[in-house]
RNA sequence: GGUCGGUUCGUCUAGGGGUUAGGACACGUCCCUUUCACGGAUGAAACACGGGUUCGAUUCCCGUACCGACUACCA
């Protein structure tokens, strides 16, 4: 029998999603489209003391900002609710004491303190790694060591106390993973993981086997850092007897910091100048922030497509894809085994192809919008004619506005170095020879005529034209490079461009 | 330290017993051009090391080195 394909992405509500966290949720979303399967949602938020207010919508409009949104989530649930780990909290705990009952886990009370003292008394024995394990469970105060009258008083009495899985003696575990083929541990390197908590709380590794279990999880898709728990998570299911319906598990490669080593992380961000999280973040209770890919200036699918081909490739030379031609072109089998260093040179080149590839239309509200924030209000035809200028020029949309706002605001102010250098009486001859042909001109003033019109006149002045090009740019836009020249002419209309260069005729000093 | 995973140009990667080891980003040069870009062309640039198997290993096996993850009542 084949199962419907269905896979999760469980965050948790910690801080601003990671961007390694996005890809695994994209890899995700992927595969389960590419199966004809459902992606959903699970809030892993079991740990009290880590919660973040925000982090959880965080989570949801990042996913939607990428249009990756889950088939069921908290906020549209499927059959298999809630979505949130807190608001399963009471069904756990049976499952931990089924555990109990079958023998595979039990009670242990042992305090903080003598946990310590045992990891101190290991650690001076020179024991290679102490930890709660089939030997020194031998000696702490749990359900195995402690008479069955004295665990049942301690309980009674409400002392606290945490349920441990009981790791085998000796037994290999194996899973065969999806990306890394057969991984086998023996398990006397595993130690007993505590499964459910003082709080009454699951750890980590309960909740999400039942929860996965519960919600009919066929594929466990999920960053490298998972790897070593993974064969308690394989004993888990088999201690439960859920088997036959263990989920595939297939282990991503880590994203690394781009410069040295390890895994990327919010510090590398801020020290190497671009982001690390999809979105803008806030955390209001201690102001602590951190920069998103959104506010940076990133198109949503650029971003994705840049993300896909983080440990992923579709096995030819082709790079651009949409989000569906990724679903289509998406298989685990070209899922690299290596980590990845993060490359933002290569996110700005997807953003430059991405945005060369949008319509004039489709970027004037960026223009629009740039513009009101420095207050000036553009019309949809002007915002249009400076996307059309620049757009094949800039790696954000934000650089459109910046790199042509010269045609809506006169300048007022030249670049000294180029007036310095081209600011000259042939550039003054020509200019003002220009101003005043364009003052008779009243025809159709298109980027054709004005070269035309520009190149007659400093023939009739015997001038070099290449040679003042500059001085002419300098006059109408105050810099000495940017778009095509004719083009902006032909937007400012002869009037302006006239008026223009009379402005700079009286402002700059000729060079001699 | 232990367990597990990984290793092809600077980076992302393709490939896989016999190849001039391919592509992309970044970088250099040239062309286009009124500037700066874009675009086009082109260049430099890699199989971690040592054994083994083999007629032949970058590819398969073993070891070493290096890198990483994990090693909590965090996920």
């Amino acid at each position: 029998m084949s199962r419907e394909v269905r896979v999760r992405f469980a965050p948790s509500p910690t801080g601003p999603l990671h961007i390694g966290g996005v890809r695994t949720a994209l890899y995700n979303y992927l595969f389960a489209r590419k199966m004809g399967g459902k992606f959903l949602l699970r809030i892993e938020d079991t740990d009290q003391a880590r919660f973040v207010p925000g982090a959880e919508s965080y989570i949801q409009e990042s996913l939607a900002w990428l249009g990756i949104s889950p088939d069921e989530s908290p906020w549209n649930p499927g059959n298999c609710g809630p979505y949130r780990q807190s608001e399963r909290k009471d069904s756990y705990m049976q499952y931990a004491l089924d555990l109990v009952e079958a023998g595979h886990a039990y009670y242990a009370f042992d305090t903080a303190e003598e946990l310590e003292a045992m990891r101190e008394r290991l650690t001076a024995a020179r024991v290679v790694q102490p930890q709660y394990n089939s030997i020194t469970r031998t000696q702490m105060k749990n359900s195995l060591t402690l008479s069955e009258d004295e665990v049942k008083s301690r309980l009674a009495s409400g002392e606290p106390y945490v349920i441990r899985v009981k790791i085998p003696l000796k037994e290999d575990v194996r899973l065969n993973d999806m990306i890394r083929g057969w991984v086998m541990v023996h398990s006397s390197t595993l130690d007993d993981k505590v499964l459910m908590k003082s709080d009454g709380m699951p750890t980590y590794h309960l909740a999400n086997i039942v929860d996965d279990h519960l919600m009919k999880i066929t594929h466990v898709i999920r960053g490298e850092e998972w790897l070593p728990s993974a064969p308690l998570h394989v004993l888990l299911y088999k201690f439960f007897g859920w088997e036959d319906t263990m989920p595939e598990f297939a282990h991503l490669p880590l994203l690394l910091k781009p410069d040295g080593n390890g895994k990327l992380s919010k510090r590398d961000g801020d020290k190497l100048g671009f982001p690390v999280f999809p979105l803008n973040w806030e955390n209001k209770a201690d102001g602590e922030t951190a920069a998103g890919f959104r506010e940076a200036g990133y198109l949503p699918d650029a971003f994705l497509n840049f993300l896909a081909f983080l440990g992923w490739n579709p096995g030819d030379d082709r790079e651009l894809f949409s989000l569906e031609e990724l679903i289509a072109a998406f298989s685990m089998e070209r899922i690299g085994k290596s980590g990845t260093k993060f490359d933002i040179a290569k996110a700005k080149w997807f953003n430059e192809q991405y945005l060369k590839a949008m319509s004039t239309a489709a970027l004037a509200p960026f223009v629009i919008s740039d513009a009101s924030k420095d207050g000036e209000i553009i019309l949809q035809d002007t915002a249009e004619a400076l996307a059309a200028l620049m757009k094949e020029r800039v790696t954000f949309p934000a650089e459109i506005w910046q790199g042509s706002k010269f045609v809506v605001v006169a300048p007022t102010e030249f670049d000294q170095d180029v007036a310095s250098k081209r600011w000259n009486a042939d550039a003054v001859t020509l200019l003002t020879a220009f101003a005043q042909t364009l003052e008779g001109f009243t025809t159709n003033f298109d980027a054709e005529t004005a070269k035309t019109l520009l190149g007659e006149t400093a023939d009739a002045n015997e001038i070099k034209l290449g040679k003042s090009m500059q001085a002419v740019r300098l006059a109408v836009t105050g810099a000495g490079a940017g778009p095509d020249l004719m083009e902006i002419f032909a937007i400012l209309g002869t009037e302006e461009v006239a008026k223009r260069i009379r402005f700079a005729l009286a402002t700059l000093e000729v060079i001699s």
